[in-house]
RNA sequence: AGCGGGGUGGGGUAGCCAGGUUAACCCGCAGGGCUCAUAACCCUGAAAUCAGAUGUUCAAAUCAUCUCCCCGCUACCA
């Protein structure tokens, strides 16, 4: 990483990694893409940019299709339902996307076709065919893990077309003995079907230079690319033989669609389009993707490591091919968040699922809080509940919750609610401390650094507490006048650290953020620069303290522990979702 | 199997690319202090042969080689 690069003036566009709705959310969804951005996209408003956050659901492709064959609904139903239960999700953890739309919608479809139709101009297209596994019985050409059999190495009898998950070794379908659909059961045949192809080893020369280029990558996502520029790219197939999806705009392919991950990131540039259509500035999405007019803007893709090549090979790739759009600034791919040691799993119900989250009883906040501490920003992570309850409890609640309240509380109390004005001493050097993390947390978060700030403020707060300490202003206070000014002073600048930490805070804790400065009753205009300067001309009174955060109790995790790591399947979603 | 990343006190992580003070931070633990604050807060302390082996070097957690373990990708899951 390039430590020594700022913002610069221009607008920022923050991408999600669109979730495939298969399934409901779980916690690593959340910690890998969602909250991530999120941080980043406040972050960067709050430094008064011009920033739009996008995301949407990627409701395309086979498994959607397999799925609607299987529960006996059809896509769109299944789609609509999976939508709203994740868009409920993101709102409920204060993802504030400025758009969160979905690949089912006209205007995705329009831009997809109008795209693909681009890149087949500019002769980056070709044609083959393909000899592929068909079931006759469901009338669907099957992906290679969507033909089961028995295992020619091992024998294992449940081995998928793609790798035999006993033995591990990596299989093509026409190896496996005994082959069955997956879906019901039957021999699929082999069939031949005309196809679409990019053709990728053209762009390779400029793809090397432009990942080159990127020094201030992470090491993990500029050596996964590297790697696959160095084993050589070839031409990539870009459509499939199903009903649900984008149809390809091309005479003698309008059977097909075009493959969920050409029309999947596309959907950043649609999403945007979309968003400026709904706010009435139709072409306000050329200032962040337009190679001239959006000159100055930046694309930060917040992605997991699974989805690495596709966003730093084929979809600048696809970018290259179509010219005129810019490329992403930075890719921040993560690592993954594991489960008390064991990698999370739907299938094993392995992990927390988010579908029960909202009524917890458990703040988002408090979940956004010890889930900044497992953003998997180098390596992989692992949620602990022990941890969780630990973290809350001592830093959460203990460190910063207690510093605010023992400042507010004190002001209420035995100040009468109300602060003088106070002439502050720049030199001092607690005051010189905010300034100095304020300067930290920016130089952090400008590298994308998120856990990093979040510990920052950690230690500032805890530089608020033995300040606190050290100068005993509930002594003061029952002493002489002069006392008396010292302890007033004190706890004007314990107030200030107060609002400071708060504002500090909003990326990561935005609707507690907004609470303390109520409570202080704080309405700034410019809230990042007025972080560390006297926030009163006059005498300021502030509002009736209340408990900011709730302990965790052990009853309680036990409780939350028993609800959110549970699914519920699909089945019974989609049951839900007819009744109501 | 190939490619890429990771393995750091009891737990969670930073440091590694640009080798160099007693290996840093948070939690936990032990002892002490304080009483404004949600038994909160403050101070002190114990605890790590940096996965293992070999090498390069005056000097290695950091560089090189090999081995073991975990994760991701390998082009038709997304």
């Amino acid at each position: 990483m390039n430590e020594n690069e700022e913002i610069q003036p221009g607008r920022i566009l923050v991408l999600c990694a669109l979730p495939y709705t298969n399934a409901v959310p779980h916690i690593g969804n959340i910690v890998g893409s969602h909250l991530p951005a999120d941080i980043f996209a406040r972050y960067c408003r709050l430094r008064g940019k011009e920033t739009l956050f996008i995301g949407g659901a990627d409701e395309n492709g086979t498994p959607t299709e397999v799925a609607t064959i299987e529960l006996h609904v059809s896509p769109k139903q299944l789609t609509d339902a999976l939508y709203l239960i994740h868009k409920k999700i993101y709102n409920w953890f204060w993802i504030s996307y400025d758009n969160f739309s979905r690949t089912s919608t006209s205007t995705h479809h329009k831009t997809t076709q109008e795209f693909f139709s681009k890149i087949y101009e500019n002769g980056y297209i070709s044609e083959g065919v393909l000899s592929l596994p068909y079931c006759e019985h469901d009338k669907l050409f099957l992906p290679d893990r969507y033909v089961e059999g028995t295992c020619p190495y091992c024998q294992y009898s449940k081995a998928r077309g793609d790798q035999c998950e006993q033995c591990t070794r990596l299989l093509d379908p026409d190896q496996l003995l005994k082959p069955r659909c997956k879906i019901c059961g039957n021999t699929p045949i082999v069939k031949e079907s005309k196809h679409l192809f990019l053709e990728l080893e053209k762009l390779i020369p400029q793809l090397d230079e432009w990942i080159r280029s990127n020094k201030h990558w992470r090491i993990q996502v500029i050596s996964l690319a590297l790697g696959w520029i160095k084993e050589g790219l070839k031409r990539r197939c870009i459509t499939r033989d199903l009903k649900w999806g984008v149809p390809v705009p091309l005479e003698g392919y309008k059977e097909k669609v075009l493959y969920v991950w050409f029309d999947a990131p596309i959907g950043y540039l649609s999403f945007t389009k979309e968003w400026a259509e709904t706010n009435n500035m139709p072409e306000e999405w050329r200032n962040y993707w337009d190679l001239e007019k959006g000159k100055e803007a930046k694309i930060y893709n917040f992605i997991g490591k699974d989805n690495i090549p596709f966003h730093t090979i084929f979809w600048p790739a696809m970018i290259m091919a179509h010219g005129g759009l810019k490329l992403p600034y930075n890719v921040i791919g993560l690592q993954y968040c594991n489960y008390e040691g064991d990698k999370i799993s739907k299938s094993r119900s392995w992990g927390i699922f988010c579908e029960k989250l909202p009524e917890s009883g458990v703040d988002s906040d408090v979940w956004r809080y010890y889930l900044t501490y497992l953003i998997p920003e180098t390596k992989d992570s692992d949620f602990k509940w022990e941890d969780f309850e630990n973290r809350v409890n001592s830093e959460y609640v203990g460190n910063i919750g207690n510093f605010i309240h023992r400042t507010s509380t004190f002001v209420w109390k035995y100040l009468g609610g109300e602060l003088p004005a106070v002439q502050l001493n720049k030199e001092e050097s607690i005051v010189k401390e905010i300034f100095l993390t304020k300067k930290k947390i920016e130089e952090l978060l400008d590298n994308v650094r998120l856990r990093d700030a979040l510990t920052e403020i950690l230690s500032l707060s805890d530089k608020g507490n033995r300040y606190f300490q050290e100068n005993k202003p509930w002594e003061l206070i029952k002493g002489s006048e002069t006392d008396k000014e010292k302890c007033v002073h004190i706890i004007y600048v314990c107030t200030l650290l107060s609002i400071s930490l708060s504002i500090l805070l909003e990326p990561f804790i935005p609707k507690t953020s907004e609470r303390i400065l109520n409570q202080l009753n704080i309405n700034f205009q410019e809230k990042w620069d007025s972080i560390g300067h006297p926030f009163s001309k006059v005498k300021h009174k502030i509002n009736e303290p209340h408990v900011l955060f709730e302990k965790l109790t052990k009853e309680k995790v036990e409780m939350l522990k028993a609800t959110v790591t549970k699914m519920t399947p699909l089945e019974e979603f989609l049951r839900k979702e007819k009744e109501s």
